[in-house]
RNA sequence: GCCCCCAUCGUCUAGUGGCCCAGGACGGGGCCCUCUCAAGGCCCAAACAGCGGUUCGAGUCCGCUUGGGGGCACCA
């Protein structure tokens, strides 16, 4: 690969939640600048006033900086380049397109919003492509800078050729040619003098001196569009990728708004700032993302630094990616399992926190190993040790009663073992094991039903860490206490 | 309706004309380990959308069909 330094952007618009897609639309920018000693930043493109939100643009601050995907300029840290706001370019946009004008490329144009729909509809009923009719197209320039000077409303429309062709680049896609007769006059600079899409970003693609242009697929119809624009004004031309896009678990069309609140009911989302709740970890959603549209030949499992170390251009996939939750949580258990003890530790306290427990750091740390490999998700920390952090825990009798075997018998094996617990002076994995290994052979029964018994009365659940290294942690008081509580139930059945 | 893009196991993908009776990962199934649940180890099932070309030879190149996705705004 080319490893020249490359300027990459992520330029989202603030317009709602940051999504999977956005995530992916910067990192990949991220990698190819970090991978090439190159340069990565932020716009935000924030030049359609109706469908701003106030907060996404935080959000999609936070959102990068939860993921680790820092750039380096931005319209909160500022840069040789800013501002960084295309609100704040107003005026940068309105001199370019009046530029366009001037060497023929485009032209304001006058028509009504009313007229154009009325014209739109003529067509659509003729069955014709809806076009701009080009009423205004050939107004001499200088009526049209006067009635533009006078105050009257207008737009500034790309000029685009009758004929010929024009062919574009994408990097994974390859050359593709177009009809210029499919293409319209398209407006570049809105009445309200902010421009769309197509002018902003071209003009601070070209002025921020970006040469990797890393974006979503919905832009590839309007390639040609912009490789017009650039070709006007003479401006040397980035390199395009357009990532494919992401479908909904079935595969069937993309995710609707619905289905991505119903996917949070099932513990998963697509929104990067639901991650951190639902217990997911920046290592295990990056590496999920990454392998989304990337191909990637090695090991799969990646931090941040490998995934730096092995990015290029030309291992990207054009073909749309089905979203697969399973994978996240394998990816996520993966990474956890990676994190050292007191890394987790301070990673899972938040989540006891949040439901009120008595937390201790001493007693977490001694906590993490025996739950540290059975965590898919940081929040199932409370499903396998919230109950350590508790004063008493409430089994329910029926789960006490060991497989096989009555109510009575089982309270019998409970009374035993705990006449064995009692006499020793501690109880720990070496001490207390054994005899209880013995009294499940001299009772000829199998250490499931015994251990079974014991794990329900200590821990109050069927699933648990191992036996007697809770045992040893919970303590011989506290065994003892819950043991004498389970018997009680146990006769009680 | 018009334009554009895509097409390998259920899913994400490897594969750039012979190394492929197609490899990996997730998920699924089985076995082992085992005090539950995990983790770990071993094994299994599972795909080149179809049809025509090109070629000595095609998953790989070309065309068509089909299927899927995206776009046709003073939204991005």
């Amino acid at each position: 690969m080319d490893l020249k330094p490359v300027r990459t952007r992520f330029a989202p618009s603030p317009t709602g939640r940051m999504h999977l897609g956005s995530a992916r639309s910067a990192l990949f920018p991220f990698l190819l600048a970090r991978r090439t000693g190159g340069t990565f930043i932020l716009r935000i493109e924030d030049t359609d006033q109706k469908r701003f939100v106030p907060g996404a643009e935080q959000e999609l601050i936070d959102g990068l900086h939860w993921l680790g995907i820092n750039y380096d300029e931005g319209p909160d840290m500022g840069g040789p380049f800013g501002p960084y706001r295309q609100t704040e370019r107003r005026g940068i946009y309105h001199k370019y397109a009046w530029k366009l004008v001037e060497l023929g490329h485009a032209f304001p144009c006058f028509c009504t919003h009313d007229r154009l729909e009325k014209v739109r509809q003529e067509q659509m009923k003729n069955k014709q492509n809806p076009r701009y009719d080009g009423t205004c197209r050939n107004l001499n320039f200088d009526e049209g800078r006067h009635r533009a000077a006078s105050g009257e409303r207008y737009v500034i429309r790309f000029k685009m050729p009758k004929e010929g062709k024009i062919t574009t680049m994408d990097l994974v896609r390859g050359p593709s040619t177009t009809e210029n007769s499919a293409l319209d006059d398209s407006v570049l600079l809105k009445s309200d003098g902010l421009p769309t899409y197509h002018l902003a970003a071209m003009v601070d693609d070209h002025l921020m001196e970006i040469t990797h242009v890393i974006r979503g697929s919905e832009w590839l119809p309007s390639l040609p569009l912009h490789s017009h624009i650039i070709r006007a004004f003479d401006w040397e031309e980035p390199q395009f990728v357009h990532l494919s896009v992401f479908l909904k678990p079935s595969g069937k069309g993309k995710m609707s708004k619905r289905e991505a609140v119903e996917a949070i009911k099932d513990g998963h989302s697509i929104f990067v700032g639901d991650m951190q709740h639902l217990g997911y970890i920046p290592e295990g959603v990056l590496n999920w993302i990454a392998l989304m549209g990337w191909g990637v030949p090695e090991d799969e499992v990646m931090t941040i630094e490998d995934m730096i170390a092995r990015f290029d251009i030309h291992n990207l996939t054009p073909s749309p990616a089905a979203i697969n939750f399973a994978k996240l949580d394998h990816f996520n258990a993966t990474h956890i399992r990676t994190l050292r003890t007191d890394d987790l530790a301070a990673r899972i306290k938040p989540y006891f926190l949040r439901e009120d427990l008595a937390v201790t750091d001493d007693r977490l740390l001694k906590i993490i190993p025996l739950i540290h490999e059975r965590l898919v998700t940081l929040d199932d920390c409370l499903t396998f040790a919230a109950w350590f952090f508790k004063e008493s825990v409430e089994p329910k009798p029926v789960d006490l009663v060991a497989k096989n075997l009555t109510a009575a018998q089982s309270a019998d094996i409970a009374r035993q073992a705990y006449a064995i617990l009692a006499t020793l002076p501690q109880i720990y994995p070496a001490s207390a094991e054994p005899p209880m290994r013995l009294l499940v052979e001299r009772l000829g029964l199998s250490p499931n039903q015994v251990f079974g018994i014991l794990r329900v009365a200590v821990t109050g659940q069927t699933v648990s860490p191992p036996l007697f290294e809770s045992m040893e942690i919970v303590g011989k008081p506290k065994v003892l206490e819950r043991l004498k509580k389970a018997i009680a139930l146990l006769e009680r059945m």
